[in-house]
DNA sequence: TTACAATTGCAACTTTATTGCATTTAAAAT
DNA sequence: ATTTTAAATGCAATAAAGTTGCAATTGTAA
């Protein structure tokens, strides 16, 4: 559950390769997201982030991210925004985080389950897929021991 | 993909049978949503309703409609709130809502499609799935025929 | 008709998110 | 080292979605 990309804490190389500047806002948002093994709520993100960093500049960074293939966004059930680490093998233009999500109603966080698949779906006549995403709802495994 | 509790248009005798009182703002919702084939978003139901209802008692009017089970919430992948008849069987404390939605990247409108049912997820240990949901993006039937 | 709880409308407020623009800065070129 | 400049940041203003408190109104049961 934890990621490939980030766990050598080589953040300014990852901004490099990327062709990002190296910046403090930048690398605050991966030291932070690196230490996690869920993803992160955009509220939670800008209370730790601090006054250091403009909310503004908060919303630019992940934006660019997402669009790197260095974050992914999912929408917990709530409709809020969470922040994970992409899997593996994401790129600029080729996004593969197609996993299930985890939505812990005590603690609140939102785990990737990235080593699910979906089995197939049929859909109605005239309907055609391009994505399929999953969230669970429940007590997560952190939670489940108390 | 049409609600039964809805298309005899009764609605006051809805109103009735779930111990609320029958007033404009409530029997406008329901005009609305008994005629739809989609779930309806927050801020388009909102426009449709115009100024003759307030705001807040638009709000209001959802929240009671989903706790008595007339009406369920589903929050699509942009994390926009969308409101869509319950099918047959939801009641007070009973909700019986496990089906997929189809959002159309076209037309934005958000599909229930009742009639199809999850296969089981094996979770990791220690997880507990409460309730599952499962949302598919794509094209629908009527934004494909062009 | 009356009485009263339920419902509504209004004002104020909070949170999340976006846009335009001036200023700053990381890093490439000299 | 300095210069240069596109990229990135910070700030102010704005918008949209949602909530809360409270006074006024109204549906309905007595
Ligand atoms: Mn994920
Ligand atoms: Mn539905
Ligand atoms: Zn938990
Ligand atoms: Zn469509």
């Amino acid at each position: 559950m934890t990621s490939r990309v980030l766990n050598d804490k080589d953040f300014a190389g990852l901004l490099q390769r990327n062709q990002l500047k190296v910046t403090a806002p930048r690398l605050g948002v991966l030291k932070i997201m690196a230490d996690r093994d869920s993803a992160i709520s955009q509220p939670v993100l800008e209370k730790l982030m601090g006054a250091e960093v403009d909310r503004v500049t908060l919303y630019r960074v992940l934006k660019t991210f997402e669009e790197k293939g260095i974050l992914h966004k999912v929408i917990d059930l709530n409709g809020t925004a969470h922040y994970a680490i992409c899997s593996s093998n994401c790129s600029e233009h080729n996004h593969q985080d197609e996993h299930f999500h985890f939505n812990c109603t005590q603690c609140k966080q939102v785990y990737c389950l990235n080593d699910m698949h979906l089995p197939a779906i049929h859909l109605p006549e005239g309907f055609e897929a391009a994505s399929v995403s999953l969230s669970i709802t429940g007590v997560c495994n952190h939670c489940s021991k108390e």
